[in-house]
Order: structure tokens, then sequence, then C-alpha cells
DNA sequence: TGTGTTTATACCTTATGGGGTATATTAAAA
DNA sequence: TTTTAATATACCCCATAAGGTATAAACACA
């Protein structure tokens, strides 16, 4: 079970996309892009997902210990 | 699966807290739980990640399919 | 019914996230 | 090496999330 900046990180690069590609796909601020992928822990949810919903994916509850361990 | 605004109610009304408690154990304001639970999109993921802690659960990216199947 | 408890809504202020631009830094290719 | 693309960092401004306070509504129980 991958975490948020590894999750995004991963799926952009099976695309071959830039940040920048990722970006405008999601309707986002380049810069939004950087800081989510370098970790950035107080972004706005409402982004992130969508973001995460050129994945198919979105943001939810997971238990830590799942979430480190797999 | 459940998703945000479900969990946190269900696990706060578990332990019998109300939404006071579960603010200030969790360091954040009454509002934001407020606001949480009543699902609203534009939080904080840092906060939110406040909250979940206290379950043992963090925001991670899922599978828009496998949370509103299961 | 009334009374206390919990939750919801509204208004205001403050702090900061998001985004743009510019500048570095790194990576990759020629 | 040089050149170009991609990513990272720094600055500024604006919109708004967060939180406090106050009020209202919903709920539970005697």
């Amino acid at each position: 079970m991958l975490n948020l900046l590894q999750f995004v990180k991963q799926r952009r690069k099976q695309l071959g996309l830039t940040q920048q590609d990722l970006a405008e796909r999601a309707g986002v601020g380049l810069r939004f892009i950087r800081d989510l992928e370098q970790g950035k822990e107080t972004l706005r949810m409402d982004k992130v997902n969508e973001v995460l919903a050129l994945f198919g994916h979105e943001l939810a509850p997971v238990s830590s210990k799942e979430l480190n361990d797999a």
C-alpha cells in the first residue's frame, strides 16, 4: 500500500507525464503538484482529490499499520 | 470501506465521545470536527490526519471503486 | 411539557495554502 | 562539454480554511 506522494509519483511516471502535464490535467497549479510530490502535509483535501481522480483514486482513512507494513 | 466522514462519526460514537471531546483530544477546533463530519471537502490534510491518528488511521489514496463497492 | 446536552449555523479575524513568476538546480541528450 | 527539459526553491498576492464566539436547532430524558 502506497502513501500519497509515492502513489502520485508512481502513477505519473507510469503514464509518462511531467508535473506540468499532471497539473494541467488535474486543473491545479504546477506548484501544487510539486508540493504534493515533496510530501507537504498541509495540502487541501479537495485539491489532492482532483489529482487522485485522474487515477481513479481518492483520499480515505487507512490503518496506519497496514499502510506501513504492506 | 468507509469514507472520511462516515469513519470519524462511527469511531467517535464507538468511544462515546462528543465532538467537543474529539476536538480537544485531536488538538483541533470544535468547528473543524463539525466541518469534517458534515463532509466539507476543502479541509487541510494535516488537520484531518491529527484526528485520524486518534484511531490509528491516516489519509491515503484508495481506489474509488473499492471505496464505494465495499 | 421543560431542561440540559449535543450538534448545526452565522459572523468575524487571523494565518496560510494555492498559484503565478522568476530563479536554481538537476537530468538527460547531443 | 553544451543545450534543453524537468524539477526544485524563493518571493509575492489573494482567497479561504481554521478557530473563536454567539445563536439556533435538534435530541434525550425526567
